[in-house]
DNA sequence: CCGGCGCGTAAAGAACGCGTCAAAGTCGCC
DNA sequence: GGCGACTTTGACGCGTTCTTTACGCGCCGG
């Protein structure tokens, strides 16, 4: 069963919540305030947070924050009509998704799903492999078809992980240099070149004509399988 | 229920739009100006605005600008004035989608369906596909009916992409160059021209006659399914 | 009926991005 | 201190993409 660590200042918004969400199944924590909620939710890990912005005791992107430090759990923010200043704040504390008071309890067991969904969806998926090689990502391993193993350096794999990670989608060229060389690196993308060029002559069957390590030109690169 | 607020001044038509309305479900509030539209709007949001542009207090745009200034709801436009100006100034000013006076009400519902649909499913849409193609926002790819991968130019995918992400909705030509190319292109309509027949020979089926990338003279572009 | 406007299409040169190679620079380890 | 592995940097050729211009067509208004 999912649980459901919901957390608002509103005495009877919560209840509200709490009698739709356990309506629909979902075994539901409650909290009313930014230090029972991390008191909770490290008591019992919550398989997806709904958090109030406007907590009497902490900022919630402090919360944010706060939950961050030790898991991935997916987060719904709820915030009052107000400014976007505290939305973009909480998303880039990590935040997954949105929701505007007042909002409709349909829309957010919507983005709840959703957001469920994907958590699920991330913790498993350590290893993708394709017709040419293996990415162990646990592990930090690669190996070829045939099984034997391939030696990355460390930029090389990397690299491979992000790439890896986004498996099927388009990585921007800015997000792979973010990632692996630093936000200062941006625009440098001659190193995307140089080790794409690399990472192809050890795992592709030919360098000449890749299969997997796909150039999307003037955007990014893509791992297809 | 779906809730609409009907925005006319002119009473035997607020009274069709109503009963017809009502016929199908809607829940209906009624305004007859400017000024009392925004009201009603604020004591109980709608779901849906359907506005007449010639209201005898206020101008059209500064209506839609008003509802913008704290919510994302559809809003169609009804426009009797054979001019273009208007609707184009409506579309700027955030308006999704438009019918000319006079109208069939099979239209004007279908409007409405397409705009309810896309609030409703508001920021979760990652995936549009269409008789011919589909397009996949988060993963940044584009597939025939038949399965194969379509390469698109970063300026196309680009234009796809916002044209995607209104999915139903008119697009102005103004915001289409604006997305793509920037502020300072605005008047740059061969662009559109050129990379929209770049598109519709990659995508459509007949780009002769395109039954996805549809051209609104005068105005702007819309995809639809 | 004619003219103008907007749209679709095609084609050209210019600009850009990518892959490749080679060499210089950096770091840690023996 | 020297050696090897890894990273950074620069230069070049080639193919692709962007920009710009020109022309023909259809629609609408005069």
């Amino acid at each position: 069963m999912t649980r459901v660590l919901a957390v608002d200042d509103d005495p009877s918004l919560r209840r509200a919540l709490a009698i739709n969400l356990r309506a629909r199944q979902y075994e539901v924590d409650l909290a009313e305030d930014g230090a029972s909620a991390l008191a909770a939710a490290a008591r019992r890990p919550p398989d997806v947070v709904v958090l109030d912005l406007g907590l009497p005791d902490m900022d919630g992107s402090d919360v944010i924050r706060g939950l961050r430090g030790w898991t991935q759990v997916p987060i719904v923010v709820l915030s009052a009509r107000a400014g976007q200043g505290d939305k973009v704040d909480a998303l880039d504390a990590g935040a997954d998704d949105y929701v505007t008071k007042p909002f409709g309890m349909d829309e957010l067991l919507a983005r709840l799903r959703a957001a469920v969904r994907r958590g699920i969806a991330g913790e498993e998926a350590p290893v993708v492999d394709t017709a040419s090689f293996t990415v162990d990502l646990a592990a930090k391993e690669v190996r070829t078809a045939s099984g034997e193993h391939v030696r990355l350096t460390p930029t090389e794999w990397h690299l491979l992980e992000v790439l890896t990670r986004n498996e099927g989608k388009l990585v921007p060229q800015r997000q792979l240099l973010q990632e692996v060389w630093g936000p200062q690196y941006e625009t440098e993308t001659n190193y995307l070149r140089v080790y794409m060029a690399q990472l192809r002559r050890k795992l592709e069957q030919n360098p000449a004509q890749p299969r997997h390590l796909i150039t999307e030109p003037g955007m990014g690169y893509r791992l297809v399988r």
